[in-house]
DNA sequence: TTGCAGGGGTCAA
DNA sequence: TTGACCCCTGCA
């Protein structure tokens, strides 16, 4: 079956999209980006979408750069999810030929050149980056996984048990006492004040996408919990706002260590970003990041 | 073994 | 502008 420019078959239980560029599984799941993906084995990732517990892998065709997408447990009805998910609508390779006229992600591309940024859940994004405010990545996925495993709905994979992320509404209605099991500390009670007002508002990606970058950008830090980089990274990475840029400590670092030749302030970074990579700045944040945090780059070495 | 920074920030004073 | 916030990991 052709769906938007895309050949789907389907085989042994496992969805195939054939022939596409610029997709690696590691690069795309481990770029930073979502927590409910884990490698299973060399290029086999595990992950949970909505109500689906699937197992992606990549196989090359042609060259490097292209070749079939293989999801397990997913058949031909799920391609427009797939489609969506894996943005497989914007053309990466004219993204990369754009920013690589700048040396330094010229660099950086090459290092990572099947990143992806995905189309996750909008509610979900807000949660999980609450949870992420100071804090690091193996602790943030067990707080997720803590959640879910209580209050998800329950999924079969393989014989063993998963669980959805749980919806807005569920979130809604707890207290942050409800949620103090799962080692969210502080966060809590940002989450349960922010899913209520979320609930209340029924605000979406969707309502955003109509609005500027900087009016979502408001829009979000009304919420409990959410600052300018957890802001940034919901309207990222629910594919809402592409020109968002998250300032973290990793992307801080390689701007400092190899644009600006010194320390700046993180309001500094967000305007230079703006100035360099405009409407592309989200792409290019993906690509300086997964570089940074690879490389270590502006590590200083204890004494 | 213990102790203590520090982490993919945000909030409040 | 700065300290406090949960709590777990890594390092000395």
């Amino acid at each position: 079956m052709i769906y938007k420019g895309y050949e789907f078959q389907e085989n042994d239980e496992c969805l195939i999209i054939k022939n596409v560029k610029d997709f690696n599984p590691t690069h795309i799941f481990d770029c930073g980006q979502c927590f409910r993906w884990g490698k299973k084995e060399y290029g086999v990732y595990f992950g949970i979408v909505k109500d689906k517990c699937v197992e992606v892998s990549f196989k090359s065709t042609k060259n490097e750069s292209e070749g079939d997408v293989i999801i397990s447990n997913s058949g031909l009805d799920d391609a427009k999810l797939w489609y969506n998910y894996f943005d497989l609508e914007t053309d990466y390779s004219l993204i990369k030929n754009i920013l690589k006229k700048d040396n330094i992600l010229a660099k950086a591309i090459e290092y990572a050149p099947g990143i992806r940024i995905l189309k996750q859940d909008f509610n979900e994004m807000l949660i999980s980056f609450i949870i992420s405010a100071n804090n690091s990545i193996p602790r943030i996925m067990k707080t997720i996984e803590n959640i879910c495993n209580k209050y998800g709905d329950e999924l079969t994979y393989k014989g063993k048990v998963h669980f959805t992320f749980p919806s807005i509404e569920i979130f809604a209605k707890l207290t942050s006492e409800d949620l103090r099991f799962s080692s969210a500390g502080f966060r809590c009670h940002y989450i349960v004040h922010t899913a209520k007002l979320a609930e209340e508002c029924r605000l979406s990606g969707d309502d955003l996408m109509k609005i500027s970058y900087a009016q979502a950008l408001e829009v979000m830090q009304q919420f409990r919990g959410v600052g300018p980089k957890v802001a940034d990274c919901v309207l990222l990475f629910s594919g809402v706002k592409m020109e968002a840029f998250p300032v973290d400590v990793w992307v801080k670092r390689v701007i400092e260590a190899l644009y600006l030749k010194k320390s700046a302030t993180f309001k500094e970074i967000t305007m230079f970003a703006d100035v360099k990579f405009g409407l592309l700045a989200g792409y290019a944040q993906q690509y300086l990041f997964y570089f940074a945090r690879e490389n270590k780059i502006g590590i200083k070495k204890r004494e």
